[in-house]
DNA sequence: AAAGCATTATGATATATGTCATAAATACAG
DNA sequence: CTGTATTTATGACATATATCATAATGCTTT
């Protein structure tokens, strides 16, 4: 991990959340003053579990995935992380903790913001403050969807909305680079890497995608949102 | 569910929530003014998951299960509410609808508090913002762990688990009632009722502890712990 | 090109957990 | 009380899913 502080203008940090848009040109320049940015090669990490959450991330560039360590060494994948988005989780506003770590998938542009600075312009911006109460409350209830998929669908429905979701939301096409492992979608779906490979193979056989290790088309979208639907 | 506006005083919100303490007298009689309060019988619904979130609800008394509707009328009980607790939920801040379901356990008596005043208090008083903020994280903290907790561990663990959440976080003694049939408590750890029913058996066996349908006394907390955290 | 390592793939088997049927116990209404 | 509904309990069985072993493929390094 090489890190630099390259300030570059406050206009850039417009760029990379859509609260930030609520800030005033001075506590943009403010934000702008007190980043540094860093770049990640693939697999590192980003985030760590469990460190002191002092710093606010922002992805400038590049795709991360954001993931719990629990118990034995087995992870879980809750979602993957684009540019634009805040990345510091619950855990900064309760114990100084990040409750989840981060790690780069591609190459990664971040940028780091104390979170003093942060929670001054919380105190001093009702606008962002709000903006913020927004972000927060959109991540716990996609979290809330989440506790939902995994507990009550069965493989077939979890992978098939782990598809989707690559699609619709990561993608937005029906032919994708599939960025994760077996492995990885079996942390992210909750399963054995092993019971990944076999319902990959049984949707090629019924002709609902066509999968490579490293790609993915969906060929019967219909199908696949029946599949995750029924669960 | 009656309900009626009687208007105390301000003294009255404050003991409804912490978060209250950070506000003014004004504010304090700005909330109490738009305050109303309504009391349930066991059983009844407080908050219907999917309706349109104008109120935030604070219990003042009483016991609520909070719970999530899942598909084909599968249940997930999230967790338990005293008094003294907010109940909103995130999808008021982003699609205006309750994300959770809650329905009084005991005789519950509880306020609401419309929520375009909550959202002008936030707006002026960046303590209270704050404190808003530190609300919502502590609870997607919680709900973090509990996905772990899900998927991670197996039904002796996660039963071990919630006879332990009963215990500490609930009714703070080794002994407590059981106000949750074996259904639900299949529901709030993720198995089925004949599965309740026989682990709990199990645990007594083992002298773990004693239950009858609707009281629990946990004889070996060590070996609960243990059962909790291997799980 | 060869060797070594990680990932993907596949089959056999074990295990956790759900489902179904039914009985026993408890709460409840008339 | 007495019959009726609801909850709890128990056993037999079905099934989803993990685990283990092993092979096949692909990728990196020498």
């Amino acid at each position: 991990m090489y890190t630099d502080n390259k300030i570059t203008s406050c206009e850039f940090c417009a760029r990379c959340w859509v609260n930030f848009k609520n800030l005033s040109p001075e506590e943009l320049e403010l934000i702008n003053k007190n980043r540094y940015e860093a770049s990640f090669k693939p697999s590192e990490i980003i985030i760590k579990q469990g460190s002191p959450s002092s710093n606010a991330i922002f992805l400038l560039s590049g795709l991360a995935k954001v993931y719990m360590e629990g118990y034995a060494g087995k992870n879980l994948i809750l979602n993957l992380a684009e540019s634009k988005t805040l990345l510091a989780g619950p855990g900064v506003h309760v114990n100084a903790r990040y409750c989840y770590s981060v790690a780069a998938i591609t190459h990664v542009e971040a940028c780091f913001i104390n979170f003093d600075v942060i929670r001054s312009v919380i105190a001093a911006n009702p606008g962002f403050a709000a903006g913020f109460i927004e972000d927060l409350s959109d991540k716990a209830l996609k979290l809330h969807q989440k506790v939902l998929n995994l507990t009550q669908k069965k493989m077939h429905g979890r992978l098939a909305e782990a598809l989707l979701y690559f699609s619709d939301k990561i993608f937005h096409s029906d032919e994708f680079e599939m960025v994760l492992s077996r492995q990885e979608l079996g942390e992210m779906t909750n399963m054995a890497k092993e019971s990944v490979v076999r319902i990959i193979g049984e949707f090629e056989n019924e002709n609902i995608i066509n999968a490579t290790p490293r790609s993915v088309r969906i060929l019967d979208r219909e199908k696949l949102l029946i599949i995750s639907e029924k669960g």
